[in-house]
DNA sequence: CATTTACCGAAGTGACCACTTCAGTATTGC
DNA sequence: GCAATACTGAAGTGGTCACTTCGGTAAATG
């Protein structure tokens, strides 16, 4: 119902924030509540909900309450797209950069 | 001079947008022309010339006009940009995954 | 020289985004 | 019970985004 589809686009887009993307590093070290990842953060708790939203519907983060307290932690799924993306193209990457290291090498010294 | 800043929102935010992954995965493969970029994609020119601007403003591609043609390839500093970020944090994901077994377990889907 | 090709620049548009405020609901502690 | 805490939901706002059209410039081509 609430299990939105996990692609490259979403993951990309969730950590195209800076504040996501610190939140994601916070998540990194240890959960935390919804309030606990808004201390440091200069922005209200409601965006921070809505922050936290985008990484779980991205699949970066995942989060249940227990009582009044939201707990999130990091999520593996959103992390492994990305990663799978970047393998993925990585060996075309170096093929061409190899290429174009030559080029630069003829070109110019460093 | 026109060094704009290459960080890893720009970087992430260039690769959220299909269009410009598709982009990005045809220069993986070869340089092409603007134009050459714009044939598979259903999008006027001036749109595809404006996907390229964002990527070399990430560093993610960069490009030389001769003649009439702008030549378009990949750049190797947004890329390192990305897996920096990634290595960067790669640790303490594996750490704090390999304890969380059972949230892996929970939300496995491709 | 005229036409086609390849791109550039400015301006507009509708959709989406990050964020806010305000008004709730549930849970915890005194 | 009452107040403080921890969120939740709805609605609004200003800004950015992807994309368009139109009009222009410059290079290749017949």
């Amino acid at each position: 119902m609430n299990r939105k589809k996990i692609d490259a686009s979403h993951v990309f887009h969730a950590l195209g924030d800076p504040t996501r993307r610190a939140i994601v590093e916070r998540l990194s070290e240890r959960p935390y509540s919804v309030s606990g990842l808004a201390t440091p953060l200069n922005i209200s708790l409601t965006a921070v909900a809505q922050h936290l939203q985008v990484l779980e519907e991205s699949g970066l983060a995942h989060s249940e309450k227990t009582g009044r307290v939201r707990t999130c932690r990091l999520n593996a799924a959103g992390l492994s797209v990305l990663e799978k993306w970047i393998r993925d193209r990585r060996s075309l990457w170096v093929r061409r950069l190899d290429r174009l290291g030559d080029a630069l090498a003829e070109s110019d010294e460093e």
